[in-house]
This record gives C-alpha cells, sequence and structure tokens, in this order.
DNA sequence: CTGTTAGCGCGTTCAC
DNA sequence: GTGAACGCGCTAACAG
C-alpha cells in the first residue's frame, strides 16, 4: 500500500501554504485564489493523484456530508428506485458539494433500527432519511431528530410529526376499491400486507372505506405477510376460496403479493381475470412482463424522493427551515387482470 | 438540534481523562480500566447519551472502519444477497469494530467507476469490494489498489491479478450444456448477457465448449440485453424461431433473461418445455414461484460473499497477507422447464 | 491502572 | 491574494 499525499506534502512540494491550497480546491472559496495560481495548484494536485481527505475535512467543517438512509428490504424494487433516485437529486449539484449516501437495511426487525441509527449518528451523517419507520421506532427516530434532521419517506407513522414525503395510499386504496365497484364487483377481498407498516394500513382502510360507502361487501380476510409472495399469496388464495360468498376481486398490497396469488391460481388450473379479477401496488417492473399484465397502482416514486431530497437540503442548510411534508397521489393502471 | 456532547465534557463531568474513557468504551482497550470505573463509564456514557466521533476516530486511527462495496445495479436480487451476506460477515464481531458498508451502483456507465472510487478513497475506507468490474476499468481499479486492498467478487477482469472470489461460470455453462445433452436435445442457442463483463463471456464459453464436444449445433445467436428481461427476451425469442434448424433448448444467462424469453413464449401462445426447454441461471427467488419453474443454475452466493468478507478483513488488517483467490462451483437445479 | 502529551489532515480566522 | 496559527474529537505512546 502506498502512502497517500496528504496537504501539506503537496503544499510543501507546490511552494504555497496548505490555505492555498484548501481555497483552490474548494468550490465556494476559490475565487479568493488568483486564476493562475489556482490553476496550477489544480493541475499540479491532479497530476499527483492528490486526494483530500474527507474525514478530516467532515471533523473540520463539523459536516461530513453523507446521509443515512434507513430501508426495510433491499430486494423491493419501489425502494431501491427510491434510493436511486434520492441519490440523483443529492448528488453533484454545480457549486455545492454532494452527498454520500450511508444505507442499511432493518428488515423490520425491531433492534435493527435502533442500531443502525446508532451507527449512522456515531458517523455523523447530516441527516437521516427512513423509509423503514414503523410506530415501534417513534422514540429512537425522535431522539435521533435532537441531533439531525429526520425526514420520513414511503412510510409514515401516526402521531409523530416528522417531515415526510409520502404517497396517499388511502387514496391508491380508495381507487381500485372505486374501480372494482364500477366494473361490477358485489363481494372482495384484501390480501394485506403486514399491519405494522402504515404504509398497509392505509391502503386497507382506503379501499374499506370505499367498499362501505358502494355497499360492496368485503371479506374479511387478514393475510400477514413478511416479505412473502408465493408463500402468503397461496395461503390467501386457499383462504378466498373457501369463503362463502366468494370473493371475485381481490386487492393486493402490493404486486409482489399479487404474484403469489396468481401463482397459486395457475396451480389451480384458475384464470385471472375471469375467475378472479386482481389488482396490486407499485407498478413494479414485473407487472408489466406478464402474460396477463397486471392492474395496478402506480407509485409516485419520482415525486416522493425528489420532494424527500428537498427536505434534506433544505433542513441541512437551515435546521429551523419551515418544511412543508407532503403527500402526492398516486395513479391506478388499469390493465387485463381486472 | 441539540449540541452533542463530546468526550472532554464528558470526561469533566465524570472526572475521569479524555483516554480512560477511551479505552474503556473501546472493545480491544477495555481490560485496561478497572472493572468499576469501566462500568461506571459504560454506564454513564450512555445515560449522557454520549456518541463516540467515529470521523474523529477515523482521523486519528488513520481506518475508518469502512468499506466501499460496488455494484453494477442495486435491482439484481443475486448482488443484494451478495451485500447482505457480506454485511452480514463484517457486521459486528465479538471484540472486533464492525465495518460500515458504503454503497454504491455503476449501471455499467463508463465514468461511474472512476467517480465513485474516488469518493470512496476520498472518505478513506479501508477497502474496496467491486462487484461491478468491467475490463475497462482494469487501470482505475489498479491505481486505487495502490491505496487500499481491493477485492473482486461475481465478477472477474481478464488479465488482471486483484484478490478475488469467484463463481465458476464456464462450469456453470458447461453444466447445462451437459443437461441439454443428456435431454437429448441436438439445436440449442443462448441468450447472453452482454459481453463486458466477463460472467457472461465466461457462461457462453464454458456452454459453447461442451456442445462442440457433445457434437451439439448450438446457433450463434448473440443476444446483448442490458438490465432487459422482456425486450431482450422478446428480441431473442423472435430471433430463434426464425433459425433453421430451429433449438429446441435454449440457455439464458440469467433468469431474468429466462423470463423474458418465457413471456415471449405465452404471448405466442407456446409452451415450455414441450416446444421450447429453458435453463436460466442465479436461482432467483422468481424461478421457484413461475407456474412451470424454472431450472437454473445455483449461484453460490454464501461461499462467494463469505470469501469475499474474509479476504477484505485480512487484507486490511495486513496489507501484505497471502490471499488466495477462489472460485467456487455453482450447481444445476433441474426443475420443469427443461 | 490512569493521566499527560502530542498530533491525525483539514478549514477557518486573522494578519499582512 | 497569501501565510501563520489554531483547533475540530479522538486515540497512541509514554510515564508513572
Amino acid at each position: 500500500m502506498m502512502a497517500r499525499l496528504n496537504m501539506r506534502e503537496l503544499a510543501l512540494k507546490l511552494g504555497v501554504d496548505r490555505a492555498t491550497i484548501s481555497r483552490a480546491l474548494s468550490s465556494d472559496k476559490a475565487h479568493l485564489v488568483a486564476p493562475a495560481t489556482r490553476e496550477r495548484i489544480r493541475q499540479e494536485a491532479f497530476a499527483a493523484g492528490y486526494r483530500p481527505d474527507l474525514t478530516a475535512a467532515a471533523l473540520r467543517r463539523g459536516r461530513s456530508n453523507t446521509i443515512g438512509i434507513l430501508v426495510s428490504d433491499l430486494g423491493n424494487e419501489t425502494f431501491i428506485e427510491v434510493i436511486r433516485t434520492i441519490f440523483r437529486y443529492l448528488d453533484k449539484r454545480p457549486g455545492e458539494a454532494s452527498l454520500t449516501p450511508l444505507i442499511a437495511e432493518t428488515l423490520d426487525q425491531p433492534d435493527a433500527t435502533r442500531r443502525l441509527i446508532d451507527t449512522f449518528l456515531s458517523r455523523r451523517v447530516d441527516a437521516i432519511i427512513s423509509l423503514a419507520s414503523t410506530e415501534a421506532d417513534t422514540p429512537i427516530l425522535q431522539q435521533a431528530a435532537r441531533e439531525v434532521p429526520v425526514v420520513l419517506a414511503i412510510r409514515s407513522i401516526a402521531g409523530a410529526v416528522f417531515p415526510s414525503s409520502l404517497c396517499d395510499d388511502r387514496a391508491g386504496g380508495a381507487m381500485v376499491a372505486t374501480h372494482f365497484a364500477e366494473r361490477g364487483h358485489k363481494v372482495v377481498c384484501q390480501v394485506q400486507g403486514p399491519p405494522l407498516s402504515a404504509t398497509f394500513k392505509n391502503r386497507a382502510l382506503g379501499f374499506s372505506e370505499v367498499c362501505a360507502a358502494r355497499s360492496i361487501v368485503e371479506m374479511p380476510q387478514r393475510i400477514f405477510a413478511e416479505n412473502a409472495t408465493s408463500a402468503a399469496g397461496k395461503r390467501a388464495l386457499d383462504a378466498m376460496l373457501g369463503m362463502s360468498p366468494r370473493p371475485t376481486a381481490v386487492f393486493a398490497h402490493n404486486d409482489a403479493l399479487a404474484l403469489g396469488v396468481i401463482e397459486a391460481m395457475r396451480h389451480r388450473g384458475l384464470r385471472y381475470p375471469e375467475d378472479l379479477a386482481i389488482v396490486g401496488f407499485n407498478n413494479t417492473h414485473l407487472s408489466r412482463v406478464l402474460a396477463v399484465p397486471l392492474s395496478t397502482v402506480d407509485y409516485p416514486v419520482e415525486d416522493v424522493s425528489r420532494h424527500a431530497g428537498e427536505l434534506v437540503r433544505n433542513l441541512i442548510d437551515n435546521p429551523s427551515y419551515r418544511f412543508e411534508s407532503r403527500l402526492f397521489v398516486p395513479s391506478l393502471i388499469v390493465r387485463a387482470s381486472s
């Protein structure tokens, strides 16, 4: 391993002071250095392979230019898409330093959030975005929020006021129920995601409200999937087939669950939408590719991510920024499955 | 935002020296502190909400306890699984500090690798694991390797010697061809992944070698998918149906490509394996869930990840460690599709 | 077993 | 427009 060049050594080599190098390489104070020396320094620094030590800079500045992103499941396409979009948004903009994301996965395990947030804070992240919050995490997040800005995205927490960027899941669920009503379904059913996430609670609520209002019979089916697709889907289908009256349409709380139901139907020789109409949630890549493409609710990934990014930037720059939490409206995409 | 407590303030409060606190809270030097004071310090530190500043520790130690992980596509289930496994392996073991991963995605864009590696090095990662290397990246990686250990996983680079932990993709391809031979197929075909990754080159090579040796006709089909599944799969199927003689079996270089082919078959009313036998690669969750489950090559994720983790740990502890690159053998899982 | 001292590499403030 | 000096928070080395 080669020893790294530091600023002092580079300064010695160029015959200037360290401070001049620091200024010349910075984006905000570069104008203080004479153009000629500035260019010389930049070129020589590059040629010498000089790399500023960001851990030292972080210590001196009191800002690390990192943000912590907490996610429940890295295998979930939607989360990945949000991470990507946030990252693109936070990455180098002209004149500003880019923020490096620290990504961590909770898998919805109870202690994970505490441990990972602890790590984030010890690493002096400038802000935290949580896409993984459950109500059990409220105290931890509130505690963290006393040290750095904490922003919620995708998943809200009832009864706690964090700056947040969310999808109106209740509206999404309502859209699906309305769609079923318009198609003339009289008996319907939900395959719900794990209720420790407010996301799924709200989808269920919105759906049920519309069913009640339009006198649709909603069978009280409670499926609690973890990450499972096939397993939960199969169980769900079995349960549905045993119901009386038997539902003619099902709302799966995400595309993965929908896929599970579909696969189970295939095993039994049932077809959708003829035997059972089905609608998912998220507009996953998979939903577009299926032989009979899946109707699904399109998640406003771009909006949610951009606003989360904006919240973070603004709150880092000014901790007492008067933020505005936002709720973005999803849209129903009707395909052949319903 | 509340001001954070630092070590000096805590020391003042407890009436001990900062060094004692440092030792008491460390895992390797805790034995130097009297058990009574050690416990008192730990409890008081916890009660006061003290959090050591890891950026400062990194500066002082010359080690950040972070590692950079470079991946081509976060949407790929196998990569995610590898990241998870490596993380589990590098996470807190008794008596050692845990390593925080910095994760970055290249999307196989040419400049991305350089920029992201630059960021890693500036952030003083203790090592880099690349799951995203293409041959264009060799110089960048070699340069990085002069500063920190660089380990390759999943994707190798021809002609460059980095410590690596790989799957024997050539053997995997060969297994598939052998399987086709045993099933009596005479004319076969491949749907290849993008050839800038050695992974796919080797799968193709192993497959072709066996075909040649066993006098199977391999149609010279060259499909170059990016991340596409349905698109590339459809094109592939169209091309295959136009071939003469027409292949009776196809080897898709990963499960996503296989899914694309399968969906295209459904659109045309073709069935597998009757009309066309198909084998994928990776043993993705999806392959198990399909109505007709997909034969596939099981990727030795656990082995590859663990060895990559071991390489990193050992090389960090001792840069001149005599490492051993390893090649793990995949295994063919025959299901109903072939 | 504990305290003292020094310095990791950088960015800022204050001189000039 | 540039240089000198200081200190961010921590840990290693050395005393005692």
